[in-house]
Parts: structure tokens; sequence; C-alpha cells
DNA sequence: TGCCAGGCCCTCTTTAGGGCCTT
């Protein structure tokens, strides 16, 4: 099986919210998905050049003294991109995972072609009725065991492949079907609320077909 | 000292404003 029937779930530590303010990566986790289950991680801690903030260090439990050992951006997005292949990409609110992966990527020169989808999108669609649609509140929501520490790059990937993974269990429950492809969930994620009952029907009605 | 981004989405909307979500 090659990397474009894999889904790569990621998440990034950053030293803030924007790279375009300077902001860089500083820990990036993954693992591949495929057909369900995973099957490789990658997780890495990244040096950004600078000292972090008091608020970053609290925030990941990834200290300055950690990151003054860890290797450049430049050896590990290398050896991300690698792994990445062209697989398809899940990130929870991946509008922000994606702006780093970006700006990371632009920075060696590396590209990718895999679609990215949200999980967070999604989950809003999926489980309206949550609290809200933190990552932590949806692993709790859903009864999912949570895996290692929140706000640390691999332990959030793995929470968001086991959400996602959750999220294609009750889509299949809800149509009594396989497995919604990449594909569907990348549309679905876009579709206005107002429309999901039209738009799982006419699914049905394509895979009934 | 306080603030800094950007996309989505809802509503008391659309010539706007503000909350949510990510670090």
């Amino acid at each position: 099986m090659n990397s474009a029937n894999s889904v790569v779930v990621l998440d990034f530590e950053t030293t803030g919210l924007s790279p375009t303010q300077g902001d860089r990566a500083i820990e990036i986790g993954a693992v591949k998905l495929q057909q369900g289950v995973i099957v490789d991680h990658f997780q890495q801690l990244i040096n950004p050049g600078f000292r972090i903030t008091h608020f970053i260090e609290q925030y990941t439990g990834i200290t300055n003294a950690m990151l003054n050992e860890a290797p450049s951006s430049h050896i590990v997005m290398h050896d991300f991109a690698d792994f990445m292949g062209d697989a398809n990409l899940v990130a929870h609110n991946a509008s922000f995972d994606q702006r780093f992966l970006d700006a990371e990527l632009a920075r060696i020169h590396r590209h990718y072609s895999g679609r990215f989808a949200c999980s967070m999108l999604v989950a809003r669609r999926i489980y309206p009725d949550a609290s809200n649609h933190q990552l932590s509140t949806l692993v709790a929501h859903n009864r999912i065991e949570q895996q290692g520490d929140f706000h640390r790059a691999l332990a959030d990937a793995e929470m968001t492949a086991l959400l996602w993974q959750h999220i294609l269990d009750t889509l299949c429950q809800r149509w009594q079907c396989q497995a919604p492809s990449f594909a569907m969930m990348a549309a679905l994620q876009k579709q206005p609320k107002a429309n999901l009952e039209r738009f799982f029907a006419k699914y049905a009605d394509n895979q009934s077909s």
C-alpha cells in the first residue's frame, strides 16, 4: 500500500499562533493511519533558534533546555516530508497546522501533494451536542482513551487520529456502510449545517447505486 | 503593560461583530 492510501494525522507545538509574525514550530508529532490502524509514528522536537516564552514552556511542558539539544527545523522537516510522502493529512483545527507546515516546508523548498481535512470542522457537524469542540473535550465526549499528555505533539496527534477514526465509525453506523472516503470527509467539513441531511442522503444514494 | 493571526460560524447578519479553536 503506498502513502496515497494512508492518512497522516499531525500536530505542531509552536512558539505562538502565527508564522507570519515570526512564530516557529518547536515540536511535530504525527501518526500514519492505514485502514483505521496506526501503522507508524513520527515525533521530534525542533530548535526554533531563539528562546521560547515562559507561557509556552508552561503550556507544552517543552523547555528551552530541551530545545537547546534539539535539531534544527531544516533537518526535522526534511525527515517529516519524507514521512508524509503523498498521504492526505488530518489535524484538529487544520488551518493552524497547515499554516505552520507550509511555512516550515517553504524554508527548505519542500512541498506536499496530500489534501488537508480538519477533525474540528467535521466534529462540529457530527457532534453538535458536545459542550465545545476542543480536542480534549471531544476525546472525553466520545469516551476515547487518553494517550499521553495533551499539548504534546505526538499525544495530540494520536488522540486526533483516534477521534478521526471514531468519527468514521460514527458515520459508518449512521449509514450502515463502508468507511467514508477522504474526499467525502473533505467535502463534509465544508457543508453548511442546514444542508447536512441532504448531503448524507445523497452520499448514501451514491453508495447504494 | 497589553497586545499580536486567521479561518470558520452564528446571529440581535450580509455595508458587522464577536466567539471558537489552534500555540
